[in-house]
DNA sequence: ACCTGAACACCGTTCAAGT
DNA sequence: ACCTGAACACCGTTCAAGT
């Protein structure tokens, strides 16, 4: 038999996330403390610098994680899109957690590369790809966040509509969004 | 001569306002806490509780001010959205002041309301001239935001670019993008 | 290597009481 | 009408010390 250790298991970054993705769910972000995390995992608050920098840090890797299916998504670039729109909004508060650690320059760069291949018809995108991609990558995390910080809004009657309501409008809006944005473009005049 | 009072004036919300604008320049959204603009205007915490419900309603009083402008903004769409980024921009981490009030369903419907009446040419918008101004709307707020937080992250070193190199890129991207939603759209089928 | 304990310098908000 | 004073229940982060 292996070596297990006896002793009640430490920690690791992928099983901190773990459980701060699930305190996301249940919280919210304003509530997803440093000090509720370390409660929820048995530990002592500052157990987590250990593993961490710092909370925007810790913010990064959910960001990740939350990302993470978008990289094995199929299709052509409405498919990622939506495939994008989906993985944010399948996270509480997870637009929101994407675009700040994104606008920090903090967690990866898979969305906006996935993004960008798809544009450029599963070759090495060039720079006209990767400048439509950062676009349509901010039209989506501006569009998420609005819709899902509403929903939370609705949720406890700060917004005066239902969650369905909402839902049914914020798809609307996302289709409409992608209708313009990817458009045939007219051909440029000095090509 | 009017009898003006003599007491050193107590405050009133446009007044409290101007305060939080001016020390949000100084110290950036995460470091305007109630407590600070109570000391910046002389006055204990609780004094702010008399004249906001709480911390939320005095942001969208202060995004409210910060959007005011573009409501007298002249030309077509593309004027109007030059004219909400430069309203965002023209105060530090003022797009997300506005993002953050927007989704919670509180500030005024001002930058909504002027893009969908530019959008149908001066006369009263349509539903279809609503939609498009959402999407442009959702895409000038998540454009913003990142591109601002950016630039902060890069103000103390945390992000490896300078901040010259980032305004460049950021008008880039922006106008790309205006260019991207207000393409000439081809005729709909059904219409 | 991973965590505890204790501390530092903060938060937003409430509420009785003052003027 | 507008504010003070004091309290409540929190924050993120640091750092010496333990195992």
């Amino acid at each position: 038999m292996d070596a297990r250790d006896a002793r009640p298991d430490r920690h690791t970054r992928d099983g901190i996330v773990d459980t701060a993705l699930a305190l996301l769910e249940q919280t919210g972000l304003p509530d997803l403390s440093m000090r509720r995390l370390a409660t929820a995992l048995g530990v002592q608050p500052s157990a987590l610098y250990w593993h961490f920098e710092n909370k925007q840090e810790l913010l990064a890797a959910v960001a990740d994680r939350i990302v993470e299916p978008v990289a094995d998504a199929r299709g052509d670039v409405a498919d990622v899109a939506h495939a994008l729109r989906g993985a944010l909004l399948a996270h509480r508060d997870g637009a929101e957690v994407v675009l700040s650690t994104q606008a920090l320059g903090l967690g990866s760069d898979a969305a906006h590369i996935r993004l960008a291949v798809a544009l450029a018809g599963d070759e090495v995108p060039g720079e006209d790809a990767r400048g439509d991609a950062t676009v349509i990558l901010q039209f989506i995390l501006g569009h998420a966040s609005l819709v899902q910080q509403r929903i939370q809004a609705a949720r406890f009657g700060a917004f005066p509509a239902g969650e369905a309501e909402i839902a049914e409008a914020m798809s609307a809006d996302f289709a409409r969004g992608l209708r313009m944005l990817l458009a045939p473009r007219p051909v440029r005049a000095g090509a």
